[in-house]
DNA sequence: TTGGATTTGGCGCGAGATTG
DNA sequence: CAATCTCGCGCCAAATCCAA
C-alpha cells in the first residue's frame, strides 16, 4: 500500500478495516477474520504513521464574520422560528386533510371526482378572493423552467400546484392524470382567478412575522420547497448557537438528543442553571462517556426549538437525534452528520442572498476575498478565544454578559471533563501575544498611550524596535518580537476601559480582596486612572466617551445637587485628560493622570 | 394523455488528507 | 490515533416540458 504512493495515515485507514473484520468476528456470518492481525499493534503503527503535534491550525473566526453570525443565528432560533415551525404544522394539516379526501373518495368514478376537486378549487379561491391574496406561484423557478404571465409578460416562477393540490384534495405524486394543470384538469378555473387576483410567491397560509428592524414581513410566505430549505437554516443557526455559545465538539453537539436539557430552579422558580447531557467522546473508541455541560439561555433556547424542528424526522424514522437529516426521502441516512459543515456554509450564502447586498453581504468575504470558509472546530476554538481575550467584547454583550465577568463564562464553559478550560488557557497565551504586537505596530505608527503604566510600556516596546534595528520594524522579524515582547505579553489582561500589565505587587484591584494569591486581575474592581498596572489606548476611547456622554447628560438635569454636581464636572475633566492622553497626533506623550488620588477611580459599570 | 426527458440542487458516500 | 475535513461522483426527487 505504501509503494502505491498511499500517506501512512491513508494506508492505517484500510489496515482497519483487516482490524475491523476480527474485532467483530462474533457478529459476521462469512467474513470473520479468525485470528489476531499484528497482535498488540494498531492499524496505525502497522501502516508506519506517528503522530507529530504541531502548532494549532484551525483559524479563529474574525469577529467581523463571527459576529453577524452569531446574531443571525440568534435571530433565527429566537424570532424566525416560529413562523417556520407553524408553516411545517400547517403544511402537516393541510398534508392530512388531502390524504383525508382522497381515500374517502377513492369509490367514486372519475367525472364525480373531477367535479369536487373543481368545487373545492372554487371554495379555495374563493377564500383568496376574501383574503385579498392571489393564486399561488413558486419562490423561484425550480429547474429553470418559468411562466410567463399572460397579461403583463412578465417572467415568474411557475405556478404552486402543489399547494393548489393540497387544498383541491388531490394527490398529483400518485395520480399524474389527476393533475389540474391538464386540459382535464382545471386549468381554466386557474387562469381566470390568475386574471382576477393576481399571483402570490409562495402561497401559504402561514403570515411572517415583522423584521425587528424595518417592520416588514422578514420574507415572503412559505411554499413546501422554501419552507424544507428554511427549516435546514434554522437547522444551521441553532448548530452555531450550540456550537459557539457553548463550547462543546462537534461530536458532543451531535450527541445530543431529545430530553438531554434540563432546568435547575431556585425555590422562587428563577432559573439557576441549564445543563446538557450529552455524550463525550474523548480518545474512547466507538462507545462514549456520558458527560453533563452547564449552559446559558441562548443555547436553550436553540435547544429547544431542535426538539420541535426535529419531531416529525425523528418520528418517521424513529431516531431521538437532535439533528435529523430533515428531508423525509427513502435511502437517507438518518443523521445529519459530516453533512453539517456544507450545511452551515449555505447558510452563510443564504444569509447574503436573502438579507444582505453585494456591497454590504451580512457574513463579510474572509481576509483573500473569498467567502469565509466555516467548519465545526472553528467555533471551539473561537469562543475559547473571546473568554479568555475578551470577556465584556461585543459577543459577551450580544448575549446580555453586560457585567464583564469571566467567571460567568466558566461557569458555563469550565465545569465539564471536555477539556475547555484548558483550550482557553491556550487561547490565552495566543490572544495575550497577538494584543501585544497590536501594542508594538501601533507604538511604531505613533499611537500615544495613558495611563499610570504608560510609560512603563512604552518605554519596553521601544526597547524591543531599538534591538530589531536597523530592521524597519514594521517588517521586523515576527517570530523574534514575539520571543522578546512574551514575558510582557503574559502580564497583559485586556480590560474594557484600560488595559493591564499585571503585577500582583502593585495592582490596586488586589487591595479590595481579602484572599492572597490571586493570579490575573479582577476586571471589575479595575481602576484604571490610578492603577500602575493600567494602560489606555486607542481602542478603550469609545467606552470612556460614552462615560463622559453620561455624565454631562445627567449635568443637564437643573435640579441635580451641588456635591453631585461638583462630582460629576470631576468626572468629566478627568475622562477628558484621559482622552487627550491617547487622543492622535497631539504632542509628546505624557505619563499617567497625575494628582487623581482624592476619589475611587473610574469604576466598570458597563 | 401519457410516459419519458430535462434540468437542477441536494444528499450520501468514500477515499484521502488534515488536524489536535 | 481518532476525529474531522474536503470534494468529486453518482443518485435521486421534483416540477414541468415535450414527443409520440
Amino acid at each position: 500500500m505504501r509503494l502505491a504512493g498511499l500517506r501512512p495515515v491513508a494506508a492505517a485507514a484500510l489496515l482497519r478495516i483487516v482490524f475491523d473484520l476480527h474485532e467483530l468476528r462474533h457478529h459476521l456470518p462469512t467474513a470473520r477474520l479468525s485470528f489476531e492481525p499484528w497482535p498488540g499493534r494498531s492499524p496505525f503503527s502497522v501502516a508506519g504513521a506517528k503522530y507529530v503535534a504541531g502548532e494549532n491550525r484551525t483559524p479563529r473566526i474574525p469577529e467581523a464574520i463571527i459576529t453577524p453570525l452569531l446574531a443571525w443565528s440568534l435571530r433565527y432560533v429566537n424570532y424566525y422560528a416560529g413562523d417556520i415551525l407553524a408553516s411545517r404544522a400547517e403544511l402537516d394539516r393541510l398534508e392530512a386533510k388531502r390524504n383525508r379526501l382522497v381515500a374517502a373518495e377513492a369509490g367514486l368514478d372519475h367525472t364525480d371526482r373531477r367535479s369536487r376537486q373543481r368545487q373545492r378549487l372554487n371554495t379555495y379561491i374563493a377564500a383568496l378572493r376574501r383574503q385579498g391574496r392571489g393564486i399561488p406561484i413558486w419562490t423561484t423557478a425550480h429547474n429553470g423552467t418559468t411562466r410567463t404571465d399572460p397579461q403583463s409578460g412578465k417572467v415568474t416562477p411557475p405556478i404552486n400546484y402543489h399547494l393548489i393540490h393540497l387544498h383541491a384534495g388531490i394527490d398529483a405524486q400518485v395520480e399524474p392524470a389527476m393533475h389540474l394543470g391538464l386540459t382535464t384538469g382545471a386549468p381554466d378555473l386557474i387562469a381566470a382567478a390568475i386574471a382576477e387576483l393576481g399571483t402570490e410567491i409562495g402561497g401559504m397560509d402561514t403570515p411572517i412575522s415583522a423584521d425587528l428592524d424595518t417592520g416588514l414581513p422578514w420574507r415572503t410566505r412559505f411554499d413546501a420547497k422554501v419552507l424544507a430549505l428554511e427549516e435546514v437554516m434554522l437547522q444551521s443557526a441553532a448548530y452555531v448557537v450550540c456550537a459557539y455559545l457553548s463550547g462543546m465538539r462537534d461530536s458532543e453537539i451531535q450527541a445530543m438528543k431529545r430530553g438531554c436539557l434540563s432546568i435547575t430552579r431556585a425555590e422562587d422558580g428563577a432559573i439557576l442553571r441549564h445543563r446538557i447531557k450529552s455524550t463525550a467522546y474523548k480518545g474512547k473508541r466507538g462507545c462514549g462517556e456520558e458527560t453533563e455541560w452547564v449552559t446559558i439561555a441562548p443555547v436553550a433556547e436553540a435547544i429547544a426549538v431542535l426538539e420541535r424542528l426535529s419531531a416529525r424526522a425523528g418520528q418517521a424514522r424513529g431516531t431521538t437525534t437532535l439533528w435529523p437529516v430533515l428531508t423525509l426521502r427513502a435511502n437517507t441516512k438518518t443523521h445529519v452528520s459530516a453533512e453539517i459543515v456544507r450545511q452551515l456554509n449555505r447558510f452563510r450564502d443564504h444569509l447574503n442572498d436573502r438579507f444582505g447586498t453585494a456591497q454590504a453581504p451580512i457574513i463579510p468575504a474572509s481576509p483573500n476575498g473569498a467567502p469565509w470558509r466555516l467548519t465545526t472546530r472553528q467555533f471551539r476554538r473561537t469562543i475559547a478565544w473571546h473568554i479568555a481575550n475578551r470577556p465584556f467584547g461585543t459577543i459577551a454583550g450580544m448575549i446580555q454578559y453586560k457585567h464583564a465577568s469571566v467567571a460567568a463564562f466558566e461557569g458555563y464553559a469550565g465545569s465539564s471533563r471536555s477539556g475547555f478550560r484548558g483550550e482557553i488557557e491556550a487561547q490565552r497565551a495566543l490572544g495575550q501575544i497577538d494584543d501585544i504586537l497590536v501594542y508594538f505596530d501601533d507604538r511604531q505608527g505613533g499611537a500615544r498611550l495613558g495611563g499610570p503604566a504608560a510609560n512603563r510600556i512604552g518605554a519596553a516596546l521601544d526597547t524591543a524596535a531599538h534591538e530589531l534595528a536597523p530592521l524597519p520594524a514594521m517588517i521586523a522579524d515576527r517570530p523574534r518580537l514575539r520571543t522578546m515582547l512574551g514575558s510582557l505579553a503574559r502580564t497583559l489582561h485586556v480590560g474594557p476601559l484600560a488595559d493591564c500589565f499585571f503585577d500582583p505587587a502593585t495592582a490596586l484591584c488586589l487591595n479590595r480582596i481579602s484572599e492572597p494569591g490571586a493570579t490575573g486581575p479582577m476586571i471589575a474592581m479595575c481602576e484604571p486612572v490610578r492603577c500602575p498596572n493600567a494602560c489606555i489606548a486607542e481602542r478603550h476611547r469609545p467606552a470612556w466617551q460614552r462615560g463622559a456622554d453620561e455624565a454631562r447628560l445627567l449635568l443637564r438635569e437643573k435640579r441635580l445637587p451641588e456635591p453631585q454636581r461638583v462630582t460629576l464636572q470631576a468626572e468629566v475633566a478627568r475622562i477628558e485628560r484621559v482622552l487627550e492622553q491617547i487622543a492622535p497626533g497631539a504632542a509628546t506623550p505624557r505619563t499617567g493622570v497625575a494628582g487623581e488620588g482624592e476619589e475611587a477611580g473610574f469604576r466598570v459599570t458597563g
